[in-house]
Formats: C-alpha cells, sequence, structure tokens
DNA sequence: ATAAAATGCGCAATCGATTGCACTTTTATT
DNA sequence: AATAAAAGTGCAATCGATTGCGCATTTTAT
C-alpha cells in the first residue's frame, strides 16, 4: 500500500474548518447534516481524490459487507457458475464477493477459510475440498454464529443452510437410463465417499439397480479423485475385469470424456460397445463426437440460492436453516443411446 | 459479522494481568518479550480460541498482504489458468489473494477496482473488460504509486508492468499456416479492437498476407465480442459473401466450436471445404470431432509472472517497469489440417 | 415575546491491533 | 559492591472512520 498520505476525513474538515464527525455524516448522507454543508463536504472530497478507507469502517462498524466464496476449483465450469450465480445476487444486493479455491486441498481450505475468519468476512458461502475430512476450521462459523452455506459439498454434521443437487435422484435417473437402453453390466466411478454428492450418486446408481433386480457388484464400482489420469485408469480396470461392464457411469463429465477417449482408441465402439454417462454437463460435452449424456446441475441458481441464503442470514437474526435440494435434468446424448442405434 | 464478543488482545491481558503490547508482542514473535511470557499467552489465546482482528492490524499498517485480480470471466479456462498460476506464486510469498470478475463490463470493473482501492489491496493484477475504453479508474493506481500489473489486455497508455502474449505472431503464424495449407481467402473474426489482444493478432494476419502477397480483403474482417452467438452470425455473414473465405481465424476457441459446429450442420467439410484456427486451446479444443488448431497461450505461467512482478513492485521501491511478452505456440490438428487430407 | 421543538453540528469515545519511547528489572562487567 | 548494558515490559498514541450524546442555533407554536 502507498506510503504518501492518502487524504483523510480529517483532511476535508481541515480544509472547511468543520469536524470530522460531520464530514462522515455528510459523506454518509446522515440526515441530521444540512444540504448545503453536504454539498460543500462531497465536493471538496471529489477534489481532493478522497476515498474511503473501508478497512477503518470495517473495523468500527464491526461488519465487512463482504462475503466469501470458497471453491475447489476455479477452472471447473460448475463451480465458476456457481460464482457468478451468487456474484449476481450479492453484488445487487450491495455486498462485495472475495473468491478462494483451495485446490481441493484441505490444508489449503482452512488457511483460506481462517483468513476469511481473520478478515471478518460477513458469511461464507463453501463447497468444500475433497480431501476435507476434519471440520474445526468451519464449525467455528457455527459456534460464533458466522452465516454460513455449504453448496454442492455439504458437511451433514454441521448444521446451517444448504444447497445441494438432488445427486441420489441423478445417480438413480443415469442407471435407469443406462438399463433401459439395454446396457445389462453397469460399472460406476465414484468420487471420494465423504463427499455426501459421490456418496448419494453410488447410492442412487445401487438402488436403481435393486430396483430393476439386477445384483450390486462391488468390482464395478471404483472410487478414485475423478480425474483425467484417474478416469483412464480406473476403465483399464474395469475393462480387465474377467466380465468387464457394458457401460460406465462416471461421476463427473472429466472421466466420461477420458474414458470415451480411451475406449475409442481400443476401438470399442460408443455407445453400441459400452455406453457413457457423465455427471455435469461441462460445456464440451454437447459438442464432442460422440456427444455425452450427462446430468445437468443447475449452477448458476444454486450460486443464486446460496447467496440469498448468506444474505439472509447475515441481514436477519434468523437461525433456521433449510436444505434446498435443487433438482437435476438428465440429458440424454448419443454416448449412451444404444436403441436409437438399432 | 458476530455480535457476540470475540476476545481481542486486551481479555488476554486481563487474564494474565499484563498488558495488550505485550500480547500483541508475543503473539508476533517479538524478541522483546521473553520465551516464557510468550508460552503463557500463546497458551491462552488458543484456549480462549482468540482470533486476530485483520481489519485492525491492517488499518494500523497500512498494509493488507492481499493482492487483488480482476479477470473479465472467471469460467474461461485461459483467465483461471492464469489465477491459478498468481496465487500459487502469491500464496508462497505470504500473501492473500482476492478474485473478482468484471463479467467483461466496463461499469463492473470500476465498481471492483475501486472496492479493491477502498480496500487497500497491495497491489492490483488485471486484466480489462473488454467494453473499457475509459482508464481512469485504473490511473489512480499509478497516480498513488499502488503497484498494479497488467497480464493479457494491458493499456498502452498506462505505464506498468505488463504480461502479455505475443498475439501478432500468433495472429501471424495462424495465417501463414492457414496459407501453407493452400487456403487461399482467410477470413478473420477479430474481437473489439480497443484490446491490444485482437488489434495485434489481426495485425498478424494482415502481414502474414502482405508476405504472401494476398491481397487484404476488408469484408473478410468481422470484428464483434467473439460470444459463440456471435460467432454464428459472423459465419452466416462471411458465407453470404459473394465470395465466401475458405478458411476462418477465430478470435478465440468458443467462436471457432460454434463457426464449426454451424458449418458442418450445413455439410460443409472441415478441413476440406473450409479450413478453421482458434486461439486460446480451451481444454475441448482437442478431443472436439474434427480437433481445433488453435494457439496456446501460457496461462499459468503468465499468472506467475504477474505475481512475481507485483510482488516486487510492492516489497521494493523500484519503479522501472517492463513488459514480458510470452510466446505462444501454434498447436496445428485437424479443423485446418487440408494437406494432411490430401 | 416566550417557550418548545427541530435542526445542525462538535466532542470524545470507540473499534482492535501495533509500536516508539520510557521505565524497571536482570545480568554482565569492572 | 557499584556501575553499565541487556532484557523485558507498560503507557500512550496511532491508524481512519463512525456515532452517542450534548450543546447551540434556528424555526415553529403558543
Amino acid at each position: 500500500m502507498i506510503k504518501n498520505s492518502e487524504p483523510t476525513i480529517h483532511d476535508i474538515a481541515r480544509e472547511l474548518k468543520i469536524s470530522a464527525s460531520t464530514v462522515s455524516r455528510a459523506l454518509n448522507d446522515n440526515p441530521r447534516i444540512s444540504l448545503k454543508t453536504k454539498e460543500k463536504i462531497k465536493a471538496i472530497a471529489l477534489s481532493m481524490g478522497y476515498r474511503p478507507n473501508t478497512l477503518a469502517s470495517n473495523l468500527r462498524n464491526k461488519k465487512s459487507n463482504t462475503i466469501g466464496i470458497v471453491v475447489p476449483l476455479i477452472n471447473r465450469y460448475f463451480f465458476s457458475s456457481v460464482i457468478s450465480g451468487a456474484e449476481d445476487v450479492a453484488f445487487k444486493a450491495g455486498y462485495n464477493v472475495v473468491i478462494s479455491q483451495s485446490n481441493d486441498l484441505a490444508a489449503k481450505e482452512i488457511s483460506i477459510v481462517q483468513s476469511m475468519f481473520s478478515n471478518r468476512v460477513d458469511g461464507l458461502i463453501i463447497s468444500i475440498a475433497m480431501q476435507t475430512n476434519t471440520f474445526e476450521h468451519l464449525k467455528i462459523f457455527r459456534k460464533k454464529n458466522i452465516p454460513l452455506v455449504f453448496f454442492d459439498r455439504a458437511v451433514p454434521e454441521i448444521e446451517t443452510d444448504k444447497i445441494v443437487v438432488d445427486d441420489f435422484a441423478g445417480g438413480f435417473r443415469v442407471t435407469q437410463h443406462l438399463i433401459d437402453q439395454g446396457y445389462q453390466r453397469i460399472a460406476h466411478l465414484a468420487g471420494t465417499q465423504n463427499l455426501m454428492t459421490y456418496f448419494d450418486r453410488k447410492n442412487g446408481y445401487i438402488e436403481a439397480l435393486r430396483k430393476n433386480g439386477i445384483p450390486f457388484d462391488e468390482s464395478l464400482v471404483i472410487i478414485n479423485s475423478l480425474t483425467s489420469e484417474e478416469g483412464i485408469t480406473a476403465v483399464q480396470q474395469l475393462m480387465a475385469l474377467k466380465n468387464p461392464p457394458d457401460a460406465i457411469f462416471c461421476g463427473n463429465d472429466t472421466t466420461a470424456l477420458s474414458a470415451m477417449i480411451y475406449l475409442r482408441d481400443k476401438g470399442i465402439r460408443i455407445p453400441l460397445d459400452i455406453g457413457i454417462v457423465g455427471f455435469s454437463n461441462e460445456p464440451f460435452s454437447k459438442v464432442v463426437s460422440p456427444s455425452i449424456t450427462t446430468i445437468a446441475q443447475p449452477g448458476f441458481q444454486m450460486g443464486q440460492k446460496a447467496a440469498e441464503s448468506i444474505i439472509r442470514q447475515i441481514e436477519t437474526k434468523e437461525r433456521t436453516f433449510q436444505t434446498i435440494v435443487l433438482p437435476t435434468e438428465l440429458i440424454i446424448r448419443e454416448s449412451s443411446s444404444r436403441r436409437s442405434f438399432q
């Protein structure tokens, strides 16, 4: 920060031979200050290039007007959509938004969250990192009654507002769709099971198998970090089985894409030999060939709901919480449309 | 922010019957405080759940240890890569990073930049919005000697560190490549010409035509916002020409993709009938069919350089500036490889 | 003309952390 | 033992904005 002196309200006060409190009140449109005085003050402030020091006012007010958003990865389309939705609502309500990314690392998340606390954010909107399995750094928000909202990846043991997607129904519908397409051995690439999102998707998958009288086979479920690389490793493992799957329900579009590329390079036809379904509807899923069947999550809307919830917590003292479950949409494309080929 | 009382250094001081200044010094490992006193203080702080109020210390120190990053759009892979690179360097150097997006709107950018100023960021890293054509909100940073670094989209009239990509060379190489592939009427979808990035790419394109003795035809250059929708509109316009192009150099991969989809749906063969080249190497460009020839920009590295520059400005009083030009890489894929087909 | 109400403004304290300088205690040197 | 130096700590001011309460002046009502 600049070490030269920045004009303060005291400089304005001195110029007009009035008190600093009058300057402050005028700049904040306090009705107790006359219009004449106010306009003189604002004119001097403008000509001096005065800029309020938000640090000072925030310290005095014990309120920063700032909402923190922590996402696992900024470059994931879903998370950037949530950010845009949240930011839209927050900005319109007069809040600043500061965004940080945890890179899906627990330690980074802890550091970020503590920094946001120290900077006295008015509230925190967070989707936890994949590696996070202890929550003291978040429990402190609840303990000190600081507004906290989880989105997508929530923490069951912390009671607060949660905006989630119906992952169970998503997993169920994907699996049902694959069954309807005549696939008989459906594998599932699941993310880490300490995240409810991946746990619920898997449970939906298992329930759909059960409902259709298909026995659940443990070897058809692979749990990993859902990166491109691990997607390939998982597919290799599945195809090496004595009885390989004829469909794969991937936990995200990234692994669906890399699975598809790998299989296509092996001469396996999609969707004839193997059906592929992803999750999250990344923009590329519509345009690759074959286009990927996926579950669309309403990212922007989720962000909006999260911002509305956090603002409600901030502006009211209400401490009744709700979990908002947003519906998912199954988007059927080429990668799983085997019956359309026959 | 919580209205219940949060422990302060005064609470710790009172508990140990010492002064608050000793508490502050102990918590900051000041050598003037004995180890015995320090450990007693830290133990009480821990048991009280004391958290420093960064607002207060930042106000006192006139230093926030925070770097602001403003990008046009978070969900653009290039920008999120830059953020990751910058954040990596900044985090390791002990700086907090706050990120905001302008949504490519001038007014939003002004509001964000002013808010960052009021929050007394130690420095600002920014890529300006497409609509930005006046720069008073940024000139104030130079005027007050607050560290400022432009990346990708720089402002020529503001003298400071700039980390840019060699857009001229990028445009030139794309065009040369298309010429080498035997394309003879090359169109260019250019972004707004008040951004140097798009201006330079167009100039590179024009220079390559000139070098190869191909006359420049104004009707083959379309200037728009480079959205998917405007990409389609532009391609419609080009194909309606009396003498339509046989190649299109698009200002980004997004318009390249939408142009390609549109043309494919019209039965036009890529790259046989028309070659397509994008810019920015979005992740999808490798996997779509046909894969898109594009220019790769080193986003992560750019972010790292930007962070190194801003930190140098912050930590030294040095005010000699440089423009770092990072090379681009032409990545030849299917969409422009006509000779490979013959 | 007088009293009451409204308007406009200033003083001083607050917010929570940091730090210069002075003072006291402890340790080292003569 | 006396003196000087080093170590350890506290007081008070600072940072810049906000605001409760009191006071003075102006306006309105009687």
